[in-house]
Order: structure tokens, then sequence, then C-alpha cells
DNA sequence: GTCCAGGACCTAG
DNA sequence: CTAGGTCATGGA
């Protein structure tokens, strides 16, 4: 039977920081529940005690694509104590327990993120935003959305179908050309985002970076996020900073040091300990 | 006005 | 391997 909301009972759960987090760019909060498009659904969801209330716009056949999304089978204890049992993982862990790595569509993440770089999360929202009002297509019109909610994210087609000018005028700066290039390689099937998925880490992240605009960063954001290589550790601004202040307080470490350290300390779920790490360093910031 | 943002890339030492 | 410049744009 069809059904327009659905109850997914799941335990551990941060959804509030988890959507809030930097993984994702076009969920809005209004009050205690979380508008947001995954594929050609409307979303609204709220937290409310033993889970997750979801309500579409339209009726549902399969739920599978929010359970996939959610990750509401992972026991997130488990994942918990694989992570290293130091002093700044342990602040970490208590500062943002329940927080969740999301599992995202591989094109809208790569897309996402090819904007993200040396922007503020709350601009590339502003990007995102505006390139899926532009050239997305309307979804559930008798819905009264804003700030690109409502919207499907565009396919690479459509985007390879626009010019550098139009997508500039989202506000991308010179990440327009990668990102056009990105839609095209993936347009003309020069690059099959779906055959990644077979690939191990090293041969996965290699494919992606074969990409303009896509480094080494942008590329684990994308394994890890989007294609669940729960091993991807992104380093960006912060997360150097936090390796840095709560791992080697008393010397510099160069970049190549940090790097080596993320690779070997942090265990089979090094990902998930990276976006905590993440969320509590920019938690205590605010 | 200045600094910086979930970087990548290129060049010079 | 490291340091520095460049690329747009706007928040803080």
């Amino acid at each position: 039977m069809a059904a327009a909301e659905i109850f997914l009972p799941v335990s551990d759960y941060d959804l509030a920081a988890t959507l809030d987090s930097g993984q994702v760019f076009r969920w809005r909060q209004n009050g205690e529940y979380w508008h947001g498009v995954l594929g050609r659904h409307c979303l609204t969801l709220t937290q409310t005690d033993g889970g997750i209330h979801a309500r579409a716009a339209a009726r549902v056949s399969d739920w599978q694509f929010l359970k996939e999304f959610l990750q509401a089978d992972v026991v997130l204890a488990d994942i918990l104590k694989t992570f290293p049992d130091d002093e700044p993982m342990r602040a970490a862990v208590a500062a943002c327990r329940g927080l969740r790595l999301l599992r995202q569509e591989p094109w809208e993440c790569l897309a996402s993120f090819i904007l993200s770089s040396t922007k503020q999360i709350v601009q590339i929202r502003q990007i995102v935003s505006l390139l899926c009002e532009r050239f997305g297509e309307r979804l559930a019109p008798h819905l009264n959305f804003s700030n690109g909610i409502g919207y499907s994210f565009p396919t690479p087609e459509k985007i390879a179908s626009t010019d550098e000018a139009q997508l500039r005028a989202c506000k991308m700066g010179f990440r327009a050309p990668s990102l056009l290039n990105a839609a095209r390689q993936i347009a003309e099937g020069k690059l099959d985002l779906e055959k990644i998925r077979a690939l191990d880490y090293a041969a996965a992240r290699a494919e992606l970076m074969t990409l303009r605009g896509v480094g080494g960063k942008i590329a684990d954001c994308v394994l890890l996020f989007g294609y669940g290589f729960d091993t991807a550790f992104p380093v960006d601004v912060w997360i150097e900073r936090a390796l840095q202040e709560l791992y080697f307080p008393k010397r510099r470490a160069s970049e190549q040091r940090l790097r080596k350290f993320a690779d070997t300390h942090f265990g089979p779920h090094a990902g998930y300990a990276q976006q905590y790490l993440f969320h509590y360093m920019r938690m205590r910031l605010k």
C-alpha cells in the first residue's frame, strides 16, 4: 500500500546535527521540521522519541531510498567503538553523539562538493539552491517551498546543456568550468559514477581525481558521503586545524605528516571519526 | 577595509 | 616536498 508517511525506528541518531553538519546543502530547518528533497521526493522529516518520522508531498511506494539516505540500519555504537581511545575523540563523541554519516546520490554529492572549494557552508547552500531553482525540475508545485527546496537536483545532462556564463550566474565563480566539465564527462559516458562502486578505495579516488577541480579532499568527500567508503578521510582547513591543535599541540606538523597520521590513526571508520572532529570543531567556535 | 571559507592547480625553489 | 600566487564571491 503506497503511503505518504512513514516512521523509522532509530536510536542514537541526532537528525538536526546530521543534516546541519556540512554533508548536505539543501535541507532547511523550520522549528522541529526539516524540509528537503531526495531524488524526486519532497520530504519533511521530524525526530521523535524512538525514531524519525517522514512525510512526503506525494505517495511513496517504496521507502528504501530514505532508509538508504539516513543509513537507518547502521548501529552507531558499533562504529564508535572502533574509534581510537584518545582524549580528542572522546571529547568529540561526547560533544555530538548521534551524529551520523548520510548516504547521498553520488552525482549530487560530487557536484555539490565541486562547488564547495574555499566557500563557507552557508554560501555553498546558496549556490546549490540557485543551481536547483534554475536548472532542476520543480516538484510539487502546490507546495510553497523556497531556497531551492522543491526542485530536483539538475542532471548531468541538464548541466552539460548549459554554458559557463549561466553557471557563473549562480555565483559559483571559478568553479563553473569544473562543474561544466564534470557534467559533460558524465553525460558523454566518459565517466561512470555507478562503476565507481565496484572499485577499491584507491582506484575510486584516482578515478574521481581525473576530473578538473577534484583533488584529494573533494574526492574523499564524495567517496565518504556518496559511496560509503568509510576509510576516506577528507582533510579541509577545519580538520587540518583539528589535527594540529588536538594531536600535535607542541610543534607544527606538516601537511604530509598530518595526512599520514590521519591515514593510520583512526581505524576502519576513519571517515566517521573525521565527521565527529569536523562537527566538534565547528560547534566549539559557535 | 581585512581576513577567510569543507581546494585545486601551477610554478619556483 | 614546501611555499606562494591565482581563481570568485560574500560572510564575519
